[in-house]
Formats: C-alpha cells, sequence, structure tokens
DNA sequence: GTCTATAGGCTGATAGAC
DNA sequence: GTCTATCAGCCTATAGAC
C-alpha cells in the first residue's frame, strides 16, 4: 500500500460528491424529483446508492442542495444588473442576455426552476423560495422603471413581466423536447438560441417602446 | 330490493369515471404523473382505487386518456382561427384570446402541456403528439403569414412562435404557484387574466408590427 | 359493476463489513 | 469513505366475493 493510503477503491469525498450532483442535476431536470429514482443516480455517477445518503441525508436534500447551487449561480450572474444604473431598455437587454448565457451554461436551471413553479414548490425547502422571487422582482423592477422613466409604454409590469420569463424560461426548458422532434441531436443549431435571444429582445423592446404609437 | 336493481351501492359506470377523470386531472397537474399516487386519485373521487385500473387499464392509460381529452378540446376551439382567412395580426390576436379562454376552463390543459414538453413527451401514446405539434405549427403559421403579408417584420418564426406560446403557457400553468405565494386563494384577481391577455396582445402586435422602425 | 383483500415488485434508507 | 445485504413501506394491478 502507499504511505498516503490511496487506494483505487476509494475516491475522495469531493469528486463522489461531484459525480453525485452532476448526474442527480441531469435526471432531475429530465424527469422531475418523483420521476428519478436514486438507483439511476447512483448508477449514472459510477458509485453505490448508499452514497447519496451518506453524503446528503437523503434524495430530498440533495435536490435542494442543486437547486440552492443553482440558484447561487443565477444570483451571482444578476447582481451587476440588480444594481445597475443604466436605463430599463439597456437593463432589459442585459438580462435576457444574461438569462440566455445562464441557460447555456446550467441548461438544468430554467427546467428545475419551471418544474418547482408548476407544483408550487413542493419539494423545495422555505428558505430557497425568496431566491426564486429575486428573479421574479427584478424583472418586474426593470419594466417598473421603465414605465417611471417613460420609455416603456403603461403596461401592467406584473403581467408582462411574467410574459417574459416565461418567453425564456419556455424556449430553454424545451430544449431537450425540440432535439427529440428533430430526430437528430442537432449539434449545429446553436444559432438557434442567438436568434431566439435576439427577436426576443427586440420584440420587447419595440413592443414595450412608449411613443405616439398605435392604438 | 328494488325492481331496478339500484342499490346505493353501486354508481353508474360514467359517473365512476367522470368522478376519476376529474379528480386525476387536478392532481397530475399539480404533481405530475410520477407524483401522482393513484391511491390519492381513487380517494379524492370518492371510489376505490381499483376502479382506474377497471375503467381504465391502469395509470398510464387513464393518463392520455385525460391528455387525448384535453387536446381535442384545444382542437376544437382552435379550429376556426386555423382556417380563418383574416389578417395575422387578427388571427394571433384571436388566438391568444382563445388560448386564454382555454386555459380559463381547462386549467389544467397548460400544465399537462409543459409537463410533457419538459419531460420530453415521456409518458405520451406516439399517436398524441402530432396533436401537440399541431397547435406549435398554427402560431408559427400566423407569424409566417404576417411576414409574407409585409404586416409583420421580419422575425425568425421559429424562435418567436415559442416566445409567444412560452408567455401563454407559463402565465396559466404559473397560477397555482402565484396563488399560494399570495397566501390568498385570489379569489377576486380574475382581472388579472384580462390584463395579461391585453398587454401580451399589443405587446407583441406592436412588438411585431412592420414599419420604419427603429434600429 | 363495484368492492375488499392481497399479491408482487420496486423504492429509499440503513446496518455493518471492509 | 465505500460497499453489500437487507428492511420496511409503498405502489400498481389483479383475483374473487358480492
Amino acid at each position: 500500500m502507499s504511505d498516503k493510503s490511496i487506494d483505487k477503491k476509494k475516491r475522495d469525498k469531493a469528486s463522489t460528491r461531484e459525480a453525485l450532483i452532476g448526474a442527480a442535476t441531469e435526471l432531475f431536470a429530465e424527469r422531475g424529483f418523483d420521476g428519478t429514482r436514486v438507483d439511476q443516480i447512483a448508477q449514472s455517477a459510477g458509485v453505490n446508492k448508499a452514497m447519496i445518503s451518506y453524503h446528503f441525508g437523503g434524495k430530498k436534500r440533495l435536490y435542494n442542495e442543486i437547486l440552492a447551487a443553482t440558484l447561487n449561480d443565477a444570483h451571482e450572474r444578476f447582481h451587476e444588473i440588480r444594481y445597475s444604473k443604466e436605463s430599463a431598455d439597456r437593463r432589459l437587454r442585459d438580462f435576457i442576455f444574461a438569462f440566455a448565457d445562464l441557460a447555456a451554461t446550467q441548461p438544468a436551471l430554467p427546467v428545475m426552476v419551471i418544474r418547482e413553479v408548476l407544483s408550487g414548490g413542493l419539494h423545495i425547502d422555505e428558505d430557497l423560495l425568496p431566491r426564486f422571487l429575486e428573479l421574479f422582482k427584478l424583472v418586474q423592477g426593470i419594466i417598473d422603471q421603465g414605465i417611471r422613466e417613460g420609455t416603456f409604454t403603461n403596461v401592467n409590469s406584473y403581467v408582462t413581466h411574467l410574459s417574459l420569463l416565461g418567453s425564456l424560461v419556455f424556449f430553454f426548458a424545451t430544449k431537450q423536447m425540440r432535439e427529440l422532434l428533430a430526430g437528430s441531436p442537432l449539434p449545429s443549431r446553436v444559432p438557434e438560441v442567438r436568434e431566439f435571444v435576439r427577436d426576443l429582445e427586440r420584440t420587447m423592446r419595440r413592443g414595450l417602446a412608449a411613443g405616439p404609437a398605435e392604438a
């Protein structure tokens, strides 16, 4: 045996946790909390299923740990926009691009968010809920700002921020199904995302713009 | 015993099926297919759980029967718009209003649709899939029409129809969570829907409108 | 046609060896 | 820290009484 007691049987704690989190993130996003079996997670991570209880204290805890990490990531990315002193137009644009960027890096986020929203946050810890709401409030705040500044037309900011978030979340959350329907894994379909972001930003900007406008 | 052999123990076939479908629709929408237990469905419907297997041939069949019925309803409602000879502007408006109307009558539809879309249609029968796609194609077709006719600006109709559907589906699918967050059941919050529909229609119309426009 | 009781299988969690 | 073996509980489906 080596003097450092590194047996090939043992991995370090960190790598096991990492493997479990990675596999679980994918599976939870794809099949939801109830649709995912701990067996699958363990097998997909290449570790024993008992490790889930050992390292995380159960399936539910693992789920919430992933959710918390993902939300933290989102929170960091939007931090700059939250405290930005730019115009509403610009902040809205920044948010859309930042969201798209986040969704590209963390494809599981929109899916897990939407799943929780659908079931009324059935599986998430109480203290995680405010994190969700911050994300929503940020968007509504930007629209309110635009209305106050007179650059946005007088929409209802509450319903409108839901429209925008709906477009964003839905687009990225449905990626899997779109790939499935296309038959192929759509390897070079990435431009799709750029077009989506561009068109959504443009449509929202023009749709919200104040002005002499039409009826 | 009565000569008509109507014991109070027995309900008729139709009412049992109806009760099961009603209870199951609500639960499937709220908790998803995997998150719903047949015990719950039966209890909520006030019938024995064995009735699910008896009347529908299992949980999955029940689920698909509900999905099929809901999609049929949607199909009927959109039939007129599909073959309408109106302008794209008008057809888009009609679609948004019809969708909102449908979602108000059948709150489970948007939730079940989005759940299936998320998991890549994991639980649905093969032959039900085209029904989903028709709904999507209808919206994309309307946008294409507007671009052809020159009343819509030159967006990518594929990504844009996803934006619109995302807004619609998300808004109605998140109703439960919004009520939960509000603390109260939001009895008189129905005007919210009207404002949403009005603002979404206006934002899309203005956002898509062709014209001298800005950059 | 409806019900009760139960079968048969799978799930998430744990105790204890290594 | 990791693994094997195993448990208790729950799930869906079915057989058979009424």
